[in-house]
DNA sequence: TTAATTATTCGTATTATTGCGAACAGAAAA
DNA sequence: TTTTCTGTTCGCAATAATACGAATAATTAA
């Protein structure tokens, strides 16, 4: 009974691995264009502020901050207070993450 | 006038690229577990049937229908019909356009 | 023809996402 | 202190995504 138990508890975790689970979770966050914009933005160039973007992004500002939340929840990047602005920039850690999780996902 | 609203459309159209905008729904469409699971599989064995898929899957036959269908709406895998069965394999051609495009933004 | 097999679509419910403007918070400048 | 600047959070609305079981369609087997 206890085995039992234990054996679905197995094979509900082997079908989708936290591998899977983890790249998802990165692929879901790049899954909208204003976001797969700021993330290109942030791997060419350091880092970039919170009115940089809204300037050229057709979005309100407070919809700009929900993505930049939705990143930050994602691990992709991280913001520095710097009073009056907050830099934004990858989380290199994790970016690095992404890129050898997708490169083994996608064959390259 | 006529310049001015043409100015505004460019502005619209240069700032989020069509090609973001590809990446991003590529990128949504990996951004399941179960979906990313299914990519996987089908990247390194050429086919799959959905039996196949339910038997391993933890989810209903029909929500795996219904991440089947996102999966052939993004363009990433298509269905040939092979009765009683569907097979399902890699759409090859958008597929390695989503190696291209992810290979690019991730700098890899 | 009838039953069995396979997988989709339908109907429904729940939760998540996306979006906006207004209100708010914190630090710096007047 | 009051104002200004930057950016977030709140409140709300509309749409999309996720999930299930039941019903359906299409083909094969009995």
């Amino acid at each position: 009974m206890r085995t039992e138990k234990i054996n679905i508890m197995d094979k509900a975790k082997k079908t989708l691995t936290e591998k899977q689970k983890l790249t998802a979770r990165f692929a879901k966050a790049m899954g909208h264009p204003v976001r797969m914009y700021i993330l290109e933005l942030l791997s060419k160039q350091t880092c970039c502020y919170s009115g940089d973007l809204s300037e050229v992004l057709p979005i309100a500002k407070s919809t700009l901050s929900q993505h930049l939340k939705e990143l930050k929840k994602s691990g992709l990047i991280q913001g520095e207070i710097e009073p009056p602005k907050i830099k934004y920039c990858l989380n290199r850690e994790n970016w690095e993450l992404a890129q050898k999780l997708f490169k083994t996902f996608l064959q390259l």
